[in-house]
RNA sequence: GCGCCCGUGGCGGAAUGGUAGACGCUGCAGACUUAAAAUCUGUUGUCCGUAAGGACGUGCCGGUUCAAGUCCGGCCGGGCGCACCA
């Protein structure tokens, strides 16, 4: 092979990014001549460098965006950055940079290696959330969202880390302990801003009925978390004060069984009801060092304290029920305050043993032990007595309802979003507290933005945006008066719940997106991104689309994104040295008798297939990857070897083995193309037999790969892909009908295999002599008659056991295949002396010949 | 604990209830080469057999069916999510 018919990757991938870019092939304005398709994959952080799951992520969207688009769609396929948030910020304090140089800086590598990836994208649309041209809006929504009590300010209890003077969330708590600076973990009350998302809870759960095109994984995990329960509200009567506290249950059903009251320890009448008594203070210690994320809980012992006082219990006259304390009570979930029945609840149950409560059995378990929490016929419980669980339920509200005490209620587990965080590189918010009154003002609209400012510092922990000497200072807008601006930003995902918005109207200055492009472009058609987002960024974005419907904004679907398909995982091998430190996959090779070192020639030993990490140094620079072996190997490899939705396995010979069938490709074209007819050539009259069979190959695999790749099985099309360039590698033409369906098929499999490597279809269809790129061709239409082979061969069971095969006619008579099938040897001798009892034969699938 | 998903060759994985293992990786044998790489050809589930051929085989146990990897019930194993939510 010389050197000059040898495939050059770079050169090649270099000149057909370079041409699209100058085509502007995949910029895409409002054409209402076409139909539109809109595909979007979740927008990366800007950490500085793409990973290997971006590259999957970004691979399986850009199949999509060039599929439709040879289908005729009109595709928008767009791309930005999620470019707020911490690392910015810990990089300023590592390093000195400004988060905004930080922030570009990486934007701008990244880009550039997205670029090399050689993606379908229109990048005239192009966002950063980080940038002013981008936040105004986001802060005119906001603005928005408090104008109809969307958005609004409450005390609220929060993990505080005294070192660095900030909020955590709960994933930075770690053992109680801040996770940067070691520092015990306070719970403290805050005012802060939340959004209403609790105001939409019960449509959002409606709403994911009709997310057909969602995983059902991610659906279900959506009703979870929004957790809808439906029971009883009421009340209890204090037998030893004036008071009363409500309470909620599931199972009102079970009151009969109840033993004692509990509130949290937060609770109203917590501090009225014990405070001053003995060993209160340090219960209230005990529960407030507990941290609040899930661990800390996890680990916590059920831990009570008796205020010494009683209610009445509503049913059952003159009994009554200690009341407690309790560090399992969550303030913010139903009431705060619950009743217990130990013998049908393993919590209750748990706490009764420890406090010597009683435990009444009252529905009937069956004989297995308590606490019982299946279904059963109620006991020892008067008017409920032989009612199922169910019909107990409904008639318990009834009674009291009757009684005036409660009524039924429904309960939602999903709280409003916290909406803040004590950060400098976040969207501002956009108000001022009057330094006079408190009062909280609204900067105008024609104020927006609200910049971040630039000089700042981080010689201290905390917020710069809290102790910078002029920024927060300000004039009311009302009054002129001495004003303070808000200096906590908005969450990230504020920023990522409308961008998809954006996109459709990126240049637009005056607002966020107009009615116009909204009505073109819709909702996003197929959103492509990583499953870890299931619940929190695509419940906010569901959130914030109709929060801006309610405020007016030209929403044009309810749902943002009506298609959603989520990636596996990349996976790879660890490997550790002698000494247990991790080490690259890049620093190491295959010895015959395991692993080494390249450097030195140490042993190391290869550990578990996991997640790609950077603490297990697990991972794979995908930019190595591409200057090695390309762009199209690199998408073709992930595209081939697991189906998209499970996780994979990134793999030196895999990545090398989809380098390799490129090079094939490229080099049987080269050897075949110069022998084929002009493309303008008329289709022959008649063909061979052996032509006919490759031109029902051809377009057998047209529709296989329309069909794998509507369902996202794009191993499988790759797969049937490869089996028509086999077939097409080993065809050896003999007149010129072959060499006409040679190029018929050499052309198909280069626009099929376009979507997946486009440097080297575009490469192909220049070679096969057209002038029209392949970006812009449209896909090939499989001919119907072709589709079905003439003859099939199909299984000949006896019994059940295939003894052999026979070959006719798809569409032959039953009593043929009967016919052939008997006369077969091999079945004469598995039948043998037996008798035939039944022959079913099903047309082109399968002959089954009961005998005995 | 609750919910969901997954168990198929040495490996990744294919199989509208109808010839299990497509396609690929690895291995083995051969061709080309002074040699190696690259490339090409053949082969590659297990067991018995020189062969023809046969038996077994989709985590385990049972069921439905002419026919089960696929459907149903019960286990075992792995993964993910949620979790003091009353």
């Amino acid at each position: 092979m010389s050197e000059n018919t040898r495939y050059n990757i770079k050169e090649t991938e270099a000149k057909w990014q370079k041409v699209w870019e100058e085509r502007g092939a995949f910029t895409v304005t409002e054409d209402s001549s076409k139909e539109k398709y809109y595909v979007l994959a979740m927008l990366p952080y800007p950490s500085g460098r793409i990973h290997v799951g971006h590259v999957r992520n970004y691979t399986l969207s850009d199949v999509v965006a060039r599929y439709r688009k040879a289908q005729g769609y009109n595709v928008l396929n767009p791309m930005g950055w999620d470019a707020m948030g911490l690392p910015a910020e810990n990089a300023a304090m590592e390093r000195g940079a400004h988060p905004k140089d930080w922030t570009y800086e990486n934007i701008a590598q990244m880009k550039a290696q997205l670029l090399s990836m050689g993606l379908a994208i229109d990048w005239s649309r192009e966002v950063a959330t980080c940038d002013p041209s981008y936040y105004k809006h986001q802060q005119k929504m906001f603005l928005d969202l408090y104008k109809n009590d969307l958005a609004y300010r409450k005390e609220s209890v929060v993990n505080w880390d005294p070192v660095d003077n900030t909020v955590l969330a709960n994933e930075q708590v770690v053992d109680g302990k801040g996770w940067r600076t070691g520092a015990p973990v306070e719970r403290r009350k805050l005012n802060q801003w939340f959004f209403k998302i609790t105001d939409y809870a019960e449509d959002l759960l409606n709403a994911i009925d009709g997310l057909e095109r969602w995983p059902e994984k991610v659906r279900i995990m959506q009703r979870n978390w929004i957790g809808k329960s439906k029971g009883a509200q009421f009340r209890f009567n204090f037998t030893t004060s004036d008071d009363t506290v409500d309470v909620y249950t599931t199972r009102p059903d079970t009151l009969f069984g109840a033993s004692f009251v509990a509130l949290a320890a937060d609770h109203p009448l917590a501090k009225q009801l014990a405070g001053g008594k003995e060993g209160f203070d340090d219960f209230i210690q005990q529960c407030q060092s507990t941290g609040t994320s899930e661990e800390a809980i996890e680990k916590a012992e059920k831990l009570g304290f008796d205020t010494g006082h009683k209610v009445a219990h509503p049913f059952i006259e003159g009994q009554e029920l200690p009341v407690y304390l309790a560090n399992f009570i969550l303030m913010d979930y139903g009431t705060g305050a619950i009743f217990g029945c130990p013998g049908h609840d393993e919590r209750d149950f748990a706490f009764a043993t420890k406090y010597g409560l009683d435990i009444l059995p009252v529905i009937d378990s069956g004989g297995e032990e308590l606490p019982y929490v299946g279904p059963g016929k109620i006991i020892n419980s008067d008017f409920l007595d032989g009612l199922s669980v169910e019909d107990g339920i409904a008639a318990a509200i009834k009674k009291l309802e009757e009684i005036g005490a409660g009524k039924g209620v429904t309960n939602f587990r999903l709280r409003d979003w916290g909406a803040v965080r004590q950060r400098y590189w976040g969207c501002p918010i956009p108000v001022v507290y009057r330094e006079s009154d408190g009062a909280c003002i609204p900067v105008p609209a024609d104020q927006l933005p609200v910049e971040l400012p630039m000089d700042i510092n981080y010689d201290e922990p905390g917020n710069p945006l809290d102790r910078h000497p002029t920024w927060k200072h300000t004039t009311c807008p009302e009054t002129g008066a001495p004003a303070i601006r808000e200096t906590d930003t908005m969450d990230t995902f504020v920023d990522s719940s409308w961008y998809y918005l954006r996109y459709l109207d990126a240049q637009n200055d005056e607002e966020a997106f107009s009615k116009k492009a909204t009505d073109y472009w819709g909702a996003v058609d197929q959103y492509i991104g990583g499953v870890e987002h299931a619940v929190l960024h695509l419940l906010y974005s569901r959130f914030w689309t109709r929060a801006l419907k309610a405020c007016g904004y030209p929403i044009p679907a309810d749902e943002p994104f009506s298609g959603l398909f989520t990636q596996g995982m990349v996976t790879h091998a660890t490997f550790e040295d002698a000494d247990g430190k991790w080490v690259f996959p890049a620093e190491v090779e295959k010895k015959d008798d395991g692993w080494a070192k390249i450097a030195d020639g140490s042993k190391v030993t290869i550990g578990a297939v996991v997640k790609m990490s950077k603490s297990k140094k697990n991972v794979i620079d995908p930019q190595d990857i591409i200057d090695t072996y390309g762009a199209d190997a690199a998408r073709l490899f992930i595209l081939s070897d697991s189906p998209p939705d499970r996780d994979l396995e990134w793999s030196e010979a895999g990545i090398e083995g989809a380098w390799k069938y490129i090079n094939k490709l490229h080099r049987s074209l080269m050897d075949v193309k110069d022998t084929l007819p002009a493309k303008e050539a008329a289709m022959p009259k008649a063909f061979s037999e052996s032509a006919l069979k490759l031109r029902r190959a051809v377009h057998q695999t047209i529709k296989a790969v329309e069909d794998e790749i509507e369902d996202f099985h794009m191993n499988k099309s790759v797969a049937k892909i490869r089996e028509l360039s086999n077939d097409l590698i080993s065809f050896v033409p003999k007149d010129d009908a072959d060499k006409w369906v040679l190029r018929e098929g050499w052309e198909a499999l280069t626009i099929l295999i376009n979507p997946m490597t486009p440097h080297l279809a575009e490469e192909l269809w220049a070679e096969l002599g057209h002038d029209q790129i392949l970006a812009e061709t449209d896909w090939p239409k499989a001919e119907e008659s072709l589709l079905e082979n003439d003859t099939v061969t199909i299984g000949v069971q006896v019994n059940g056991k295939v003894r052999a095969t026979i070959t006719l006619s798809p569409n032959a008579p039953k009593e043929e295949a009967e016919k052939m099938a008997l006369a077969d040897p091999g079945v004469q001798k598995a039948i043998g002396d037996g008798q035939i009892k039944k022959v079913i034969v099903v047309p082109g699938r399968i002959v089954n010949v009961v005998a005995g």
